[in-house]
DNA sequence: CTCTGATGTCATAGG
DNA sequence: TACCTATGACATCAG
């Protein structure tokens, strides 16, 4: 198993440096940490939805009055995780800038870092989804709560580059919605990352210290317990060495846009400060796609021309500055060549090749790479026309050299790489058919093919995708997604903003806390409260509401207790506390009324919930009959049954809970993933059409002894295994081909 | 009246 | 073994 994850988790993380190097983004921190279980348990261990966990020990408390003995605070905890997965969130690749800026803002009361920060536009969103979380925060933030989202805008907009400059209050609303659904899904598919359980454990002991903030969860209590964070946040304490360094970096980059000179060192802050885990390298090279990500869109308008058209010039040069200053620098030409665009300019392979006398000269030579060697020792040597020539996927290619063409640039991908995408295929397969793959491409021709997950398109797509899976899911049962919160204010909507963390209610109201500002929930929770998590203590205080839910006490004659029990008639006040006694009486469950019949001479939460010793001892405290003895093991037994029945309820609508979650978040990722898909066959078709017209360029400029031209029908380039190019027989080509092709099929058997 | 959801209770398995 | 917990099945009540 530790051999199978260590080589998935390098396997993919290869996989992903070379499929950016030849210019096709992968953001491997989703795979990792999204909702795919399989590889997700492989490489992070197994997921805690269905561990069994002693959950009921740690939540049988009353939120505030006191913890069980046994228990640790689980509701903290997951609240802690919940924040901790939306703080993690927001520095992700594909969350939305708006995300980022939210953070940036929360820290702003804080570091005062807003006063010096050239902060970007993009803030102002931020602050408006901010002030959705967390409800009216310290005074700072309040004020601009009042003054609302124009106001923000006018006061942002003086140092709000004109990305922002145009939105409208539809736009900052849609980004509002937009930010709420990532919330969601940040804390979903955070849960399972296991750096992140680790590090939020830490927080989490800090949370359960303060434990009895929470006697009220109200917009306080939520807002205190974010405050925690953040503030262990800024000391250091407990939170991910590499937090600081992502904001800050972030927060370099983001005005980064308006000084290109010194983008380079903040794009590679991330990097150079990366020595502490594999974690944080992986996070932090997916810090700097994210930043590159985030200047390409905001230096570029036309960003989605960047990656596959652009023509090879400004925008080519300010994209790849990056890429010698990267650790990984292996082959510049090769980056070029992949993300050159359509452009037939044969520049677009690598400065080498462009420097060299390729017009006029006779031999293949110099199109080896210079640093062939880590190419070869990747690639070897082969003839794969049929992977970037076959004829069904480049139907819009120009198939001037026709398929008798071999494929010059086949080695370039080697088998593990096919075997990737052809994983990928399979899992795609399912529910994937060409029209959706059009309209998607459609869709990302006519919108930012920059990135699979960047902050404009993707987002928008998954989120009408997101909230139609909800829309659909919510008619089916109490949903969880937000947008039922937003409408619902009964009991089940407790229940439906339960996280993606666990077993949770603290997390639920909090969710709700997030949508609805803290409005209309409290008298819901409080019953949720009662409802689930009878508290001893809090109960033995406050014996009648032990039962204020139902009172089931069918089986016994009330009245022929009430009699022995009520107070004495003949008060003024005889009519209102005869009621109020009714009232109490009702409230009693029935082995209240029989342990009142029986004259048992201790209440009933002390028979359910004291300890066994200290039971047997309250037991032989008293002269107490036979039948006496049997009541009171029976009540002591139904007690904790119900209460065990409680938390299986609970549990197993937990459970549900969290399947419809996981629904929701794997159709997520058979969307992104068809997106990647499609963008892949893009970029494949594009750099087969490259290498296509690069191909015949060449070709066509080879001459034989006699001065004429090779016949394409007779003779092929190919790449040798050494690194050289070499003019073969098109018969031997063609056998070579084979040999690639039944390759992989005889592996795979 | 039935239906349905919530709750309590019992029996039982398993830790 | 005693105790505790989890859970399926059933009963009851309220709406």
């Amino acid at each position: 198993m530790l051999s199978l994850k260590k080589y998935l988790t390098e396997g993919l993380l290869q996989f992903t440096i070379l499929l950016s190097l030849i210019g096709v983004r992968v953001d491997v921190d989703t795979y990792l940490t999204s909702q795919l279980p399989p590889l997700r348990e492989i490489i992070l261990g197994p997921s805690s939805a269905y561990t069994q966990t002693q959950f009921h020990n740690l939540r049988n408390t009353l939120d505030g009055y006191g913890i069980h003995p046994k228990s640790i605070d689980l509701d903290n905890y997951f609240t802690a995780r919940r924040l901790l997965s939306q703080v993690r969130a927001l520095d992700r690749f594909q969350v939305p800038t708006t995300e980022v800026n939210a953070w940036l803002v929360h820290r702003d009361p804080e570091g005062s870092v807003s006063g010096s920060q050239p902060s970007s536009g993009l803030t102002l969103e931020s602050s408006s989804g901010l002030q959705d979380v967390t409800g009216p925060d310290n005074g700072v933030r309040e004020s601009e709560t009042e003054q609302g989202f124009s106001e923000d805008l006018e006061d942002l907009g003086a140092v709000a580059p004109p990305v922002s400059g145009d939105l409208t209050k539809e736009d900052i609303d849609l980004i509002d919605i937009l930010w709420r659904q990532d919330i969601d899904l940040g804390a979903g598919r955070e849960i399972f990352d296991y750096s992140h359980r680790q590090k939020e454990q830490d927080v989490d002991k800090d949370l359960c210290d303060g434990a009895e903030q929470d006697d009220t969860w109200s917009g306080e209590g939520a807002e205190a317990l974010a405050r925690n964070l953040l503030v262990d946040g800024e000391t250091g304490e407990s939170f991910p060495a590499q937090f600081p360094a992502d904001i800050s970096s972030i927060t370099e980059a983001v005005p980064s846009e308006s000084e290109p000179p010194g983008l380079q060192n903040h794009l590679l802050s991330p990097l150079l400060t990366g020595t502490e885990s594999p974690f944080d390298l992986e996070q932090q090279w997916q810090d700097l796609m994210s930043i590159m990500e985030m200047q390409a869109m905001e230096v570029n308008t036309s960003a989605s021309e960047i990656l596959y058209s652009a023509p090879p010039g400004d925008p080519l040069s300010t994209n790849y500055s990056l890429a010698p200053n990267t650790p990984i620098n292996q082959n510049v030409s090769l980056h070029q060549a992949s993300l050159g665009g359509c452009s037939q300019d044969f520049s677009l392979f690598s400065p080498e090749v462009e420097s060299l006398p390729v017009a006029g000269g006779s031999t293949l030579l110099p199109l080896v790479p210079s640093n062939s060697t880590s190419l070869n020792s990747t690639f070897g040597s082969t003839n794969l026309a049929g992977l970037f020539f076959p004829a069904q996927l480049n139907g819009s290619a120009n198939d001037t050299a026709g398929p008798e063409l071999p494929d010059p640039l086949g080695g370039l991908l080697d088998e593990a790489m096919l075997d990737e995408i052809s994983l990928m295929d399979l899992a795609i397969e399912e529910g994937f058919n060409p029209v959706q793959a059009s309209q998607l491409e459609e869709e990302f021709d006519s919108d930012s093919g920059l990135s699979l997950d960047s902050s404009h398109s993707p987002s928008s797509l998954s989120s009408s995708e997101g909230s139609s899976s909800s829309s659909s899911s919510s008619s089916s049962s109490s949903s969880s997604s937000s947008s039922s919160s937003s409408a619902s204010s009964s009991a089940s909507s407790s229940f439906s903003e339960e996280g993606a963390v666990g077993y949770s209610s603290d997390s639920e109201t909090l969710d709700l806390e997030e949508a609805e500002g803290a409005v209309g929930y409290q008298p819901e929770y409080s019953k949720f409260c009662r409802m689930s998590y009878q508290d001893p203590a809090q109960l033995s205080c406050l014996p009648y509401l032990e039962h204020v839910g139902h009172n089931h006490t069918y089986n016994m004659a009330p009245s022929a207790l009430d009699s022995a029990e009520l107070p004495a008639p003949g008060t003024l006040k005889k009519g209102s506390k005869e009621k109020q006694a009714d009232f109490l009486d009702k409230q009693m469950s029935r082995d209240e009324h029989r342990a009142r019949a029986m004259k048992i001479p201790f209440t009933n939460d002390k028979i359910i919930n004291l300890p066994v010793e200290e039971f047997n001892e309250l037991l032989s405290k008293y002269q107490l009959s036979e039948a006496q003895l049997s009541l009171i093991r029976d009540i002591r037994r139904r007690g904790k049954n119900k209460m065990a029945a409680q938390n299986c309820r609970k549990r197993k609508l937990d459970t549900i809970l969290n399947l419809e979650r996981d629904v929701e978040d794997l159709q997520r990722d058979k969307a992104r993933l068809l997106r990647e898909k499609v963008e892949f066959l893009r970029s494949l078709r594009q750099m087969k059409q490259k290498v296509q017209s690069l191909y015949q360029e060449v070709f066509g400029r080879l001459r034989d002894e006699n001065g004429r031209p090779y016949s394409p029908s007779q003779y092929a380039l190919q790449y040798a295994g050494d690194g050289s190019v070499l003019l073969i027989p098109r018969t031997l080509a063609d056998q070579q081909a084979r040999r690639q092709e039944r390759k992989p099929k005889d592996r795979r058997k």
